[in-house]
DNA sequence: TTTATTTACGCAAACGTTCCCGAATTTAGC
DNA sequence: GCTAAATTCGGGAACGTTTGCGTAAATAAA
């Protein structure tokens, strides 16, 4: 309330005490008699007194609040991550300060800047699919700045991850698509450098491997660093379409990869599973509702966020320099529909 | 960059001058002189010097923060809000905290007491669905910190408010779904109190009017305050559909009760449009991969967003006290698919 | 040359806290 | 009754800035 002047000085003039006394009655010091904290408490309540955090964190050297940054909020996953760290944030007393890379590299720096400018007291982040150059991530570990990397996360850098099992994630996809049936089955996947990019693209070549089933490289695509996924992916799709052994199933891992090949599949009007199969990594609350509904892997976001905030608090709270780090992964869902339904079962439905 | 501890004072005794002076030529004052300018510009570089916000905060009284709080975050419509938000606010040097009031009143107060008590300057605010007291806001506004409401404001509160035109937006889709032959025509909207809620029950009152359809008070159906926008359209849509004249069209005003009222009719095996029609507000970026193709009213959110935010930097950076204000209205889009196809066409087509 | 004006800088207070240190008063120990 | 210890409080510095005011030197006006 930052219009209200009143402030520890108000309280002291008026009960005739220090700012000291005052100070140490708020906080519950044990060095002021139990009368005079509640004369400081009662009065203090009875102006509403609110201290002023800018002050204290002047003073305290923190500002108990942390960044985060994402490539885009307005994206299922990434908002879904940000509603649970902001409900475990705001229990500790904590705000986060939300930023957007939106997949570039350089506004990601900018906006790293930014935050950092702001006295924040840790970070949070996951890359964005165009960064190559990790020094900031480094020089900011290196500097002490607390930070928890999730979901993309950059391998080397010695802090608390969070990340979803990818490699297991993507695997049972695919064990899942070739059981039903599919032989050739293409990987609609992220930039190449991207960590969620290789641990997926891991998952889906052992499932491969183990099944037996021979993996054909040009069916492994990847979108350009900095690109957006939606034209990405039409433009994978198109390709793979043109193909003289076409795929009979598309594997996509994002949520943006996904619904950018069922826009294609759809407007070509190619049937789904019939033609070709599809399944993908989302966190939308409807791909029931789709047409078909479709089959997904879906990553617990929510916990996602809630986990890596609370790592990050206890490396912001931490008494003495944390050397011992974690990387928590998570399980993935998989929730199997229409969209790759097995092949004979539904030529037997259609007729 | 919190970790290091480069301050002005550095910078004036590797220079031997004083602490005002760096001051002075950091912020490029007329009375230093350009030599002295150049010395320290150049020194505060190459030791990378940062200002501390916190500091400047506390001197300035004021913070170059600003709170904004949603009913949900991970919500297609406010989060591309707050992506509206987010990219114009760190242009202008802000950084934004968000807050989610998960459409609980109580919360909403905590969170707003919360944002008020971490000194922001100013406040982007879309009132629950549960909140019946706004004196917090009165209050707020009272003291003079300046804020702009968006989409749900509170009407008697004077500050600026940015809506879209729900009333002409709600007109349009009951009036298409009118010309596409729907009667009975059911409206499952928000609760009762909200503005959003009125204008747009306004809008589909009129448009039933003017094309001389006759109301039926049965139709109408709100959610209640507080309650989960799913299970409630479930709730409401079964109802609806034991009614002996059962509705022929439904008009849902939310995402969220789109989605459930979507939800409700799938699992039900009730054909859209054959058996119901279907057209809701949404944001979503998929309703056209729906089953069927979601006729949809779609507001600019990430305009929304932004004119909001523009508002509050207006009002924060204004030197003397604002005592106009304005509402901006931002016009609602529509588009037409299959969900409300017009009924005889449909029967056509599907045998 | 003397006085007035400008230029260029430093001193110190202030923003609202917290906390080190010292000091006055009370209580305990003998 | 006297010293030692505890209890309770105040003074004041510090966090890193900005800025009002003062002032010395340099320049201009007389």
């Amino acid at each position: 309330m930052r219009y209200e002047a009143v402030t520890i000085r108000d309280i002291a003039q008026a009960l005739g005490l220090s700012t000291s006394t005052v100070s140490r009655a708020l906080r519950d010091s044990h060095e002021i008699s139990t009368e005079t904290k509640r004369r400081v408490l009662e009065h203090a309540r009875s102006i509403n007194y609110q201290p002023n955090p800018i002050a204290v964190s002047l003073r305290e050297r923190k500002s108990r609040s942390i960044g985060i940054i994402v490539s885009e909020i307005a994206n299922r996953f990434f908002s879904e991550i940000i509603n649970g760290v902001e409900s475990v944030a705001i229990d500790r007393g904590y705000n986060v300060i939300i930023a957007q890379s939106l997949e570039s590299a350089e506004r990601e720096l900018r906006q790293i800047q930014f935050l950092t400018s702001r006295s924040i007291d840790g970070l949070l982040v996951s890359v964005s699919n165009e960064t190559q150059d990790t020094s900031i991530f480094r020089e900011l570990n290196q500097k002490g700045m607390p930070m928890v990397f999730f979901d993309r996360v950059v391998q080397d850098i010695d802090t608390h991850k969070v990340i979803v099992d990818n490699s297991l994630g993507a695997f049972e996809a695919t064990v899942h698509l070739i059981r039903k049936g599919y032989r050739r089955i293409a990987l609609v996947t992220n930039v190449e450098g991207l960590s969620i990019t290789k641990e997926r693209e891991a998952g889906y070549r052992a499932a491969m491997h183990k099944l037996g089933i021979p993996v054909d490289d040009a069916l492994i695509r990847h979108t350009r660093p900095g690109g957006q996924a939606e034209p990405e992916a039409a433009a994978i799709m198109s390709s793979l379409m043109e193909l003289e052994d076409r795929p009979d199933a598309i594997f996509a891992t994002s949520d943006r990869l996904t619904t950018g090949c069922l826009r294609y599949l759809k407007k070509n009007n190619i049937q789904i599973p019939d033609d070709v199969a599809l399944i993908g990594f989302s966190n939308s609350e409807i791909t029931e509702l789709l047409d078909p509904p479709l089959s997904i892997v879906r990553q617990p976001a929510f916990e996602m966020g809630t986990t890596a905030i609370r790592m990050l608090l206890e490396l912001i709270e931490s008494k003495r320099p944390v050397t011992q780090f974690r990387t928590q992964v998570l399980a993935a869902e998989h929730v199997f529909r229409q969209s790759t339904q097995s092949r004979d079962t539904e030529r037997v439905k259609l007729r």
